[in-house]
DNA sequence: CTGAAAGCGCTAACAC
DNA sequence: GTGTTAGCGCTTTCAG
């Protein structure tokens, strides 16, 4: 726990001043290769490493990009893989960085703030709800839960995946056909109640608003509405849980519930995180290109820092349905 | 993209100054409380959020834990969801740090100076090849990979948990069983090593040191001895690779050399990433409990910037086998 | 109760 | 080619 040498140190060591031993060490002009040597020699004698934290104070640039995460959670987790393998071979560190109160409103607005500008050269926003933030560096939001941003977006055709989703489960033979549902005031989450609809619509089937819930992303939430769908005497055959983490929930529901998945009831997710093919029984759902998502934010983001204009601001990738074991034709 | 406001600029639009403003934003003692009420009035109105980085140049606390990692690769995303569930409930921030030359020697000791005593309050180090950092905070090893350290170390019984995957492939017949180690300087890879040389010797085996390899947990040179070995007229009825990211180039080798896997060859891994049982075959592997190695070390951590003392400070946990489809027993 | 001023470690002008 | 100096945005004595 001994102090870490500081700029000073060397420079006293060194016998220089601290603007020689920065310039030695950041390898700018105008100065004697012998002295670069002699500093550089003392540098690693001392096993000094300048702080970030006050390098970027001063001069703006620290050659690092951030990923800003409500959560590390299973789908931010995978797309930070997919932007780390984007940004492996670049000159860029990677910060990942979730706040404390992540679930709080404006959580990104906050994380953004006190990183940028300063620590970081640009950023990615994971699945943020709120996108009009004002920041010195350039920004790409993966996800974003509102309304048409202003900037520069990645996500996945949710409403075609929701599509998918209640498709197959149509196709299986299900009429009654639940949905339990993300954050209303979210754009994935409303493109998903919107792709089930079109599903149903086009398999001339009505919409039983009974047959409808919120579960928000949220566990508890889930739990109150996939009980009370499962309990109703006209119980559906299926549900399509909004992401995995709430299908994986309405699963274990079911089972509290006595009932066998898939045989009594089918389940299907939507986004595919590790947790589904590893789930017992394992989760058909539909899945988004996470990793894809990082990378190609991560692409863009580059190309954003390095002033140029990207032709493409807003993509949206596809999603693939992927047939589990907990979907079955209804008995 | 316009600046960001500045202490100095919620002072200016407050009529106090800067002293005042911080004082009331971080709660401390000695300001009226109209005057605060005054100043946090217009920090809202402004949007201001104060710079991470200028406090913790000046306070020496932030709030903030680090995760520093080689890469954000799917073993250490792993650990990173442990310790995100970990500290979910805790007031720290959490921060994810890669360098961008992660492959080089002494990445850990480079981002931990770059960020200790400024930036974060303590730090999490996952698969330090040096351990005898010194630091200004709190720090504990995961998994470290050279010998006993004076840090905390949070790990897996990687001997333990090779003998069970030798132990697997001998109880299922095969004789001729070559290993593809990790690199040879680190303190887990021995140990499997060492593990795998047990089961072998329990089973009555000689060990052939044709089919004992290093592929140091790169990819090129896994390839590179897979072939070797596959290529061999006695070649092994199956391998055991050091990790999972090794056993799945094995597996692909061997596809590629026309060999069916598990028929021809089986294959066992080790950890039980993601990856592992979402490939095709899935992985049979020994899997290590990545998200409690996480949670653990998070939990050691606090107690250690609590300024107590850890009982245990050197935590092993054990392993499990996985048993998938990439095992067989040998024609 | 409030403000002025001194840095934290570093970089970038600008002198010498 | 090298050193001096002025801050970056913030917190913290220490006066007033």
């Amino acid at each position: 726990m001994d102090r870490r040498p500081t700029i000073m140190d060397v420079a006293a060591a060194a016998g220089v001043s601290v603007a020689t031993v920065s310039k030695a060490v950041n390898g700018r002009y105008g100065v004697a290769s012998h002295t670069v040597d002699h500093v550089l020699a003392v540098v690693a004698e001392l096993g000094y490493e300048s702080s970030l934290i006050a390098s970027s104070m001063r001069s703006r640039r620290t050659g690092v990009i951030g990923v800003l995460v409500a959560d590390f959670e299973p789908f931010s987790a995978e797309i930070l893989k997919g932007v780390g393998e984007a940004l492996r071979d670049s000159a860029y560190d990677l910060l990942a960085y979730s706040g404390s109160r992540g679930a709080a409103e404006g959580w990104e607005r906050r994380s953004l703030s006190r990183l940028s500008g300063t620590l970081i050269d640009g950023a990615i926003i994971v699945t943020p709800t709120v996108v009009n933030v004002g920041t010195e560096v350039p920004v790409v939001a993966i996800d974003p839960h509102t309304g048409p941003a202003d900037l520069p977006t990645v996500e996945c055709d949710s409403f075609g995946g929701a599509i998918q989703a209640t498709r197959y489960l149509t196709e299986l033979g299900h009429t009654r056909i639940g949905f339990i549902a993300g954050r209303p005031d979210l754009r994935s989450s409303i493109a998903r109640d919107a792709g089930h609809r079109r599903a149903l619509a086009d398999a001339g089937i009505a919409v039983d608003p009974r047959l409808v819930a919120t579960g928000s992303y949220r566990q508890d939430a889930v739990r109150v509405a996939a009980l009370e769908m499962l309990r109703r005497p006209d119980r559906p055959t299926a549900i399509f849980g909004a992401n995995d983490t709430t299908a994986l929930e309405i699963v274990k529901v079911a089972a509290e519930l006595g009932l066998d998945v898939p045989r009594d009831l089918s389940v299907i997710g939507f986004d595919d995180v590790p947790e589904a093919s590893k789930a017992a029984p394992a989760l058909s759902t539909v899945r988004q290109p996470m990793h894809t998502l990082g990378a190609e934010a991560a692409g863009m983001l580059l190309a954003l820092m390095r002033g140029e204009t990207p032709k493409v601001t807003h993509l949206k990738l596809p999603t693939r349905l992927v047939a589990r074991a907990t979907t079955a034709p209804p008995l």
